[in-house]
RNA sequence: GCUCACAUAGCUCAGUCGGUAGAGCACAUCCUUGGUAAGGAUGAGGUCAUCGGUUCGAUUCCGAUUGUGAGCUCCA
């Protein structure tokens, strides 16, 4: 081998480059497919254009490989600003990267996108892309770079050129007559793209500052696969499928009323149902675990919010004070004083503690109109909050009987896994937050303590604490694989100081209890609303608002239907025993679109043997069996509160 | 709050290049008595989000307001 080669290895094999060759050589001489986008040379990812810096063993990286995909997309939006150019030359460009499922680019356009350009924006990529025009790295110095960006009048690519700290390698990309201020990694060519499509429009703050101008963001998505990009959009169909906006009014479950204001919630029969059955399990569960369950009022004087210090750190998210007999009052977007009033209200004894108050407490915020979204983001909500008051010593154990709650209520829920957070004070800015080193360290150590002992991995989040404690923020994934916020469990040594509460020690001396602030649900709203997606509005037995439909086949039977849902409702069935004239295949429509979990059918052959012939929303017919074998099957499916339907087909 | 888009019957949506509107589903009545996802007929139902402007005339064009959506930002 001369020294003018260089030897890359690969797995088994092997390939001799020459000295100045990049990893396309290299995928050329060990016959990669064109799926490889990237390399990892000796650890590192390189792109396929860069050239081989020595004997090194590499790996080839495809689309599976986070590292591949971005660089891919991020191509992908650097064709989408080449293509925008080529359209409309006088459009300014501020940034494009690659994103979780896609891709997006920012641009100042003179006139405004409309969604109809998106089309002929798309098909100008496509044009780019069939030129498969070769995207090439440049190292440029900082003034060139300035005076390059400066002379195509792309005024945010100088501000972010003279934001690059000093001494950093300032790269600049190019693809035909396009080039873009960027660090890449990217694909060779732009032919590497085989399935691309834009997908939205929307506005967007440079720099994501509300008080620099809007910028319009294009959002896209790229795939190796046309069909990888139809089975992407197919499941975008599936979550809009599966929305709660969607689902609940199908399902007349919710609605907010123009006339009554955004952000409110109508919870109507069926969902004040689910609601109410979930309220139910909430207060049994709570109960059982030494929870007290008190009610508030909503509104307090404004003394008692600036004495907990909302006054101060939380006023834009509070409805304006109300005067009455010349006291200003607030409504509550909290509901921690009230039970620190109630803790406070007579002298309590470490025999006391720990005292948990727990309140399904309705609250109200002023969110910015932007942000409202069906029942997820409102202003007003319920929250299943509860506080614990507790000594130092006890803490770590009442946070590991909160996680332990949280565990068992998500889990009968049907969500099995979580993304831990453990929120804690950002160690640069300290002045942020209340209270001593010692009780931040002491509440930290607690929370960590309590996730190593409920086996629960998590990760460290710094910056994020609240200012007055750390916290636990629990993600939860729901059967899309979707994360929403569930629990939070926040420690909190600055209330009992604000509002000086004490309890009496062993000693006789007064000490300072710490307080805990809990949600699991978070919100009845929310909650509920994350329940319809998790399910797709098919909710389990013990939680459906119509159980069982009975179903005579002819008006002849209605008779022994009605005796047959007399006998399921005795048994704590919420029944309904559909007698319209329709033909029975209609009413089993009817019900499997209202997702009724099971229906009975009934006719003579039912009526004859006391019989019910069964069918499951999901599982189809299932044939007849005697009603109490029935009745039996579904109990222990309503009692378990399971989640898979437990009526076996009959003999 | 900001950018862009949207607002027609309970729901999903047509439509009017400006002359006060239509379908399917749902609803009501009647006929049909039918074995596992839509039987038929008839009927009722809309100040085309609200308020202004332009116009002989506005649901349609323009403006404002309200609400909704996609995002930015923020959060239970």
């Amino acid at each position: 081998m001369s020294q003018d080669e260089l030897r890359v290895s690969c797995g088994g094999a092997a390939a001799v480059v020459p000295k100045d060759g990049t990893y396309l050589d290299v995928k050329k001489a060990l016959s990669w497919k064109n799926d490889v986008l990237m390399v990892l040379a000796g650890g590192e990812p390189k792109e396929l254009r860069s050239k081989v810096e020595g004997d090194c063993e590499v790996v080839p990286l495809t689309f599976d490989d986070e590292r591949a995909r971005w660089a891919l997309r991020h191509t992908a939006s650097h064709v989408l600003a080449q293509a925008v150019k080529r359209l409309y030359p006088g459009v300014k460009l501020g940034i494009g990267p690659a994103i979780e499922d896609g891709f997006y680019y920012d641009f100042d356009p003179e006139t405004p996108f409309v969604p109809e350009d998106l089309e002929k924006i798309e098909s100008e990529m496509k044009k780019i892309i069939s030129e498969n025009i070769p995207v090439i790295r440049e190292e440029v110095d900082r003034e060139k770079a300035r005076k390059m960006f400066s002379d195509m009048g792309e005024t945010y690519k100088v501000e972010l050129i003279d934001e690059l700290p000093e001494g950093s390698t300032i790269t600049v990309y190019r693809q035909g007559e396009f080039a873009d201020l960027c660090a890449g990694p990217h694909v060779p060519s732009t032919g590497f793209l085989k399935a691309v499509k834009l997908l939205s429009l929307a506005g967007a703050y440079w720099r994501g500052d509300e008080k620099r101008p809007m910028l319009q963001r294009i959002y896209g998505t790229a795939f190796m696969t046309q069909d990888d990009l139809k089975a992407y959009l197919d499941k975008l169909e599936e979550v809009k499928k599966r929305d709660h906006r969607r689902l609940a009014k199908d399902l007349d479950l919710f609605s907010i009323q123009e006339e009554g204001g955004p952000g409110l919630v109508y919870w109507h029969p069926k969902g004040a149902l689910i609601r109410e059955l979930i309220e139910d399990f909430w207060r049994k569960e709570h109960r059982k675990r030494g929870y007290e369950i008190v009610y508030s009022p909503h509104i307090a004087k404004l003394e008692l919010w600036k004495t907990s210090g909302h006054w101060d750190w939380y006023r834009e998210s509070m409805y304006a004070p109300m005067a009455i007999e010349d006291v200003e009052y607030l409504l509550k977007p909290m509901n921690c004083p009230f039970h620190i009033l109630m803790f406070k209200n007579k002298t309590r004894s470490y025999r006391d503690l720990p005292m948990r108050l727990g309140e399904l407490g309705t609250v109200y915020r002023y969110e910015r109109s932007g942000v409202l979204h069906g029942a997820l983001r409102v202003r007003g909500f319920t929250q299943d909050d509860a506080h614990i008051f507790c000594t130092r010593e006890q803490l770590e154990d009442e946070l590991v009987g909160v996680l332990e709650l949280a565990q068992f209520m998500l889990a009968t829920f049907g969500y099995d896994e979580y993304e831990c957070m453990l929120s804690v004070r950002d160690p640069e800015n300290k002045a942020k937050y209340v209270g001593d080193d010692e009780s931040w360290a002491l509440a930290q150590s607690a929370l960590e303590e309590a996730l190593k002992r409920k086996g629960l991995a998590y990760k460290v989040d710094e910056g994020e604490a609240k200012f007055y404690g750390p916290a636990i923020d629990i993600k939860v994934k729901d059967a899309l694989g979707r994360l929403w916020q569930g629990p939070t469990i926040q420690v909190d040594f600055n209330n009992p100081q604000r509002f000086d509460i004490t309890y009496v020690g062993e000693d006789g001396m007064k000490h300072q209890p710490v307080m805990i602030h809990r949600t699991v649900l978070g919100s009845m709203e929310r909650f509920v609303a994350g329940l319809v997606e998790h399910y797709a509005g098919a909710f389990p037995l013990w939680l459906s608002p119509t159980q069982i439909t009975v179903i005579p086949i002819t008006e002849k039977f209605s008779g022994y239907a009605e005796k047959v849902a007399d006998t399921l409702r005795r048994e704590g069935f919420r029944v309904n025993c559909d007698l319209g004239h329709e033909k029975m295949g209609y009413k089993i429509r009817q019900a499997q679109m209202e997702k009724v979990p099971y229906m009975l059918v009934v006719g003579a052959r039912e009526e004859e043997n006391g019989t019910v012939a069964v069918r499951h929303r999901a599982g189809g017919d299932l044939g007849a069996m005697p009603l109490e074998s029935f009745v039996a099957q579904a109990k222990e499916e309503l009692d378990s509160k399971s989640l898979e339907p437990l009526v076996k087909p009959g003999a």
